[in-house]
This record gives structure tokens, C-alpha cells and sequence, in this order.
DNA sequence: CAAGATTGATTAATCAATCTTT
DNA sequence: AAAGATTGATTAATCAATCTTG
């Protein structure tokens, strides 16, 4: 298991690439990407509303990136920013009508997508598939 | 095969992060990335010298992605551009002393930072890895 | 001073113009 | 007109300031 190592990760990039673009290019049809649905499915499992810092810690991912996501879908009127009453430093992402709508139809289409994908692996293989990303995982030192 | 489905993309998606993060952090150290890599690799094949469409063709991406890469590698010294005498739309990109050396040492980085990810899979493991990626490439329409 | 958000920079990819040369 | 490269725009992520508020 050393020889044909580099083949490996070679293959899982090219192939998570292909399958990102899968999903992406149905999403992009509804003004949606995988980043901003799962922006909206994480404001609306808290009942439509998070602070910034909230968002970022639920999405695992910086602080100035969600600034810039929040950016993109109130662009797109699916979010608006409120204020914090609370803590006047801190700003809030509400959810709109129109996120709420196009989180339910990018929800179907992000489905659709996915199984497209694997409906050619049998159970086993996707049960292999869940053992060798958290494997790797654990490799890579993912907390 | 279809109830855990979406459970199947962010797995690999997650997975498939990680790891591409796993190498960058080593390379970085060395003032490399793939996507550096694979262009130094793809000039030192073809003799030291390409023109910026051979590249592009060969590293399977756009044109402009690779204006902007040869951007970066002349910034870092590892290449420089040269006019093409024999059509003068066309611009080559040839590699440099400094960029023979960084690729030999961004080649043994890498190789050792994949051997970190995969040293905990088995033969068998590293075969199935390999099988599930090539069926779902050709789901998702890879050509 | 520390926390929350924002701004600007960098890397990376893609797409639509644009400009030069064939 | 078509090919080759570039420029500018957009999406996405990260990091280093910065600015406001606690």
C-alpha cells in the first residue's frame, strides 16, 4: 500500500470534483450552491434566524466567509441581516419567504443529484464508501 | 441505495477536503500547491518548455485559469514567460532553475504526505477506494 | 483587552468579453 | 472569422488587519 499512493488521492479529488460539479450545476439552476443551501438549512433548524458568529460555528467554517455568504444570498433576497438586540456588536441572518421557497426546491434538487450519483453502488459499496472516508478521515487528522 | 444517499456526497466532499488540505499545508511550507505541482510536472514532461494552451490542455482546465497559475509561478520565480517564435498569439511558459528544485522537493512532500493518508488503508482497501471512485466518475458523466 | 463583524488580500476555478495575430 | 492569451467578474475559502461594542 505504498507504490500506488499517489493514484489515490489523485482519484478522490478528481472524483469528489466531478461529484461537486454534479450537484453544483443543478443547483446553480435556482440561484443555489451547496454552500448557501447549507447555509439556509442551518437557519431554518433554527427556526430562521442566527448571529453571524452562530452560522459560522454551525457551518464549521470562518467568520469572514459567512460574511461574504450572507452577502451573496441577501443578493439574492433570500436572507435579510437584523440587528442584535442583545449584543449590539453581533448581527443577525433572518430568513426570507423567497429562502425559505428555494431552500425546498434546491433540498429536492441537491436529492436528485445525489442519487444519480450512487445509484449504481450497491449497499455494500456504499457502506465501503462510509468506512474508507472516515478512515482517511482519521489520516488526515480531522477533528 | 437510496435512504443514506446524502450521507454518500458529504462524506466524500468532507473527505475529500481534508485531504487536498493535508498536502497544501505541507506544500505551502514550500511555497507550492497542486495546482502548481501538476504545472511544473506538466513542463519538465514536455522538456522545460510550453506553450500556455499546451499547458491548458494538459492540465485539463481553462485558459484563463492557467494565465492566472503562470501569474503566481512567475511571482515565485519557479518559471518565466518567453515569446513563441514560430506563432506570435501564443506565449511559453518555461520552467526555472529554482523551479527544477522546488519540484523535486514539492514531489517528495507530497509523496510523503499522501503515504500519511493512505498508510492505514489495506491493499484491498486502497482497490476498493480506487473502484468506487472510477463508478462514480462515470455517474457522474466524467469523460 | 476580547469578541463580533467586516474589509482587503491571496489562491483557485470558471465564464464572458477583449485584443492581437493568423 | 478563428485561435491564443489576457482581463474582469463571480463563487469560495482562508488569513491578517481593522472597527465597533462589551
Amino acid at each position: 500500500m505504498t507504490e500506488t499512493t499517489a493514484e489515490h488521492l489523485a482519484a478522490l479529488l478528481r472524483t469528489a470534483g466531478f461529484a461537486e460539479s454534479h450537484v453544483e450545476s443543478r443547483l446553480a439552476i435556482l440561484r443555489l450552491s451547496l454552500a448557501k443551501l447549507a447555509a439556509l438549512q442551518h437557519l431554518i433548524a433554527a427556526g430562521g434566524t442566527l448571529a453571524l458568529g452562530q452560522l459560522a460555528d454551525r457551518l464549521e467554517c470562518n467568520r469572514s466567509n459567512v460574511t461574504q455568504l450572507v452577502d451573496r444570498l441577501e443578493a439574492d433576497g433570500f436572507v435579510h441581516r437584523a440587528p442584535d438586540l442583545n449584543d449590539r456588536r453581533s448581527r443577525l441572518a433572518v430568513i426570507t419567504g423567497a429562502g425559505r421557497v428555494v431552500y425546498e426546491e434546491g433540498t429536492r434538487a441537491r436529492t436528485r443529484a445525489e442519487q444519480e450519483l450512487f445509484a449504481s453502488l450497491s449497499a455494500e459499496e456504499g457502506e465501503q464508501l462510509i468506512r474508507l472516508m472516515a478512515k482517511l478521515d482519521r489520516a488526515a487528522g480531522a477533528r
